[in-house]
Parts: structure tokens; C-alpha cells; sequence
DNA sequence: CCACCGATTGCT
DNA sequence: GCAATCGGTGGT
């Protein structure tokens, strides 16, 4: 059973790439129905604002889409692509200032029967091991854009730091510009990654 | 109004 | 390698 607190606001509101990288480990808890789903963090990119071209806001483009892009950190910005997939990022910056980090992977840790209800009868370390697989088996969808992860059924728990030595920074995977900046972040061995 | 395309996934 | 599937985005 992993353990910790839900973080606070004040873990959120700090430069994107720091939130990504302390956001390894970390726990992503959803309740839905009332049932408890549970997982580790082991990949995130961070998505900055108007001199990032690969992210929404790049150019500060700001539309209904990507609005909670430049609101209060610590909330759910979640954005629906490729006419089936529901990505989950969490916000981080001040407000007024563009930044969000992708949730790409976790470690199933709870709740594995409930994701697989979604449809994916694939080996558990797989089921969430992609952003839109677990926008499948947490059930996320617009309605859950812009949620407070400091209360509510949206939450991430302090769960065990990664220490440096097991975590990769890398280039972001499965986008076209700014391809070499190095804003992925990944736990090292960890069977659940995507791609 | 229209055409193109994407922070993806799963199958050939 | 490529189809599925549809809202966002930018140009006409």
C-alpha cells in the first residue's frame, strides 16, 4: 500500500521542468465509483509555455483548449486527441505563466481489476504505460479538465523519491518540433514505459 | 466553410 | 508501415 499525503499546492508551484522531475514516484490517485486507482509515476514530459513550439501554448497561443495551461498550478489540464484519446498533464508555473508536465506512464499499483474493465486485457505492468492509456483505464475525459489535484477525486501522493541515479532525461518522444529538447524524464528498468 | 493534422495506439 | 477518428487550428 503506498503512502504519503496528497501534495499541496506549493509542490506545483515551481518551474515545469523541476515539477517533472520531482514528479517521478509520485502516486496518481483517482477515485471513480468510489473505488481507488492507484499508480506509480515512471515517464512525464514537460510542456512550457511561448518559446516551446512542441507545446500547446507555444507562441502563447491561448484558447478554451489549453486555458488552464495559464491558470493556478497543481490542476488537471486534460485534452482530448486523435479523435479517442484523453491525455492527463498537471499544471505548474504561477498563473499567467504557461506550463504543464504529461502524465506518459505509471506503475499499476491498485484498482488493476477497474482499468481493465476499460477493455485492455494486456499483462498488468502494460496497462498504463502510454497517455492515452491511462486516460482509458482511469476514465478520465474533458469533464475532468481543470480539477484541483490538492482536493477532490483527482490526487497525487508522495509515494518514494527516485534518487538520480535511476532517473533518465531524454528528448520527448512522439512529436514533430522542438524534438531535442531534453524535457522527458523516465524511471530507469521500469517495465511499464511506453512505446 | 474547408482542409490539414495531432503531446496515440494497436494491428499488418 | 498505417488506419482509426474527430476537435483544434489556420487559411480561404
Amino acid at each position: 500500500m503506498p503512502s504519503g499525503r496528497i501534495l499541496d499546492a506549493s509542490f506545483f508551484d515551481r518551474e515545469t521542468v523541476a515539477v517533472a522531475r520531482d514528479l517521478l514516484g509520485k502516486v496518481l490517485v483517482r477515485e471513480v465509483d468510489g473505488r481507488r486507482l492507484w499508480g506509480r509515476l515512471v515517464e512525464v514530459e514537460a510542456y512550457l509555455g511561448p518559446d516551446d513550439l512542441a507545446s500547446h501554448s507555444a507562441g502563447g497561443r491561448r484558447s478554451p483548449r489549453n486555458e488552464v495551461m495559464y491558470g493556478a498550478a497543481g490542476h488537471a489540464y486534460v485534452y482530448f486527441t486523435y479523435g479517442m484519446h484523453h491525455c492527463l498533464n498537471v499544471t505548474a508555473e504561477v498563473p499567467g505563466t504557461a506550463g504543464a508536465v504529461l502524465l506518459r506512464a505509471l506503475e499499476p499499483l491498485t484498482g488493476v481489476e477497474i482499468m481493465r474493465a476499460r477493455g485492455d486485457q494486456g499483462p498488468e505492468a502494460r496497462l498504463l504505460s502510454g497517455p492515452g492509456k491511462i486516460g482509458r483505464a482511469f476514465g478520465l475525459t474533458l469533464a475532468d479538465n481543470g480539477r484541483d489535484f490538492t482536493r477532490g477525486p483527482l490526487g497525487l501522493s508522495a509515494g518514494s523519491p527516485v534518487p538520480d541515479r535511476k532517473v533518465a532525461r531524454s528528448p520527448r518522444i512522439g512529436i514533430t518540433r522542438a524534438v531535442d529538447l531534453p524535457y522527458r524524464f523516465t524511471v530507469i528498468g521500469s517495465t511499464s514505459l511506453s512505446r
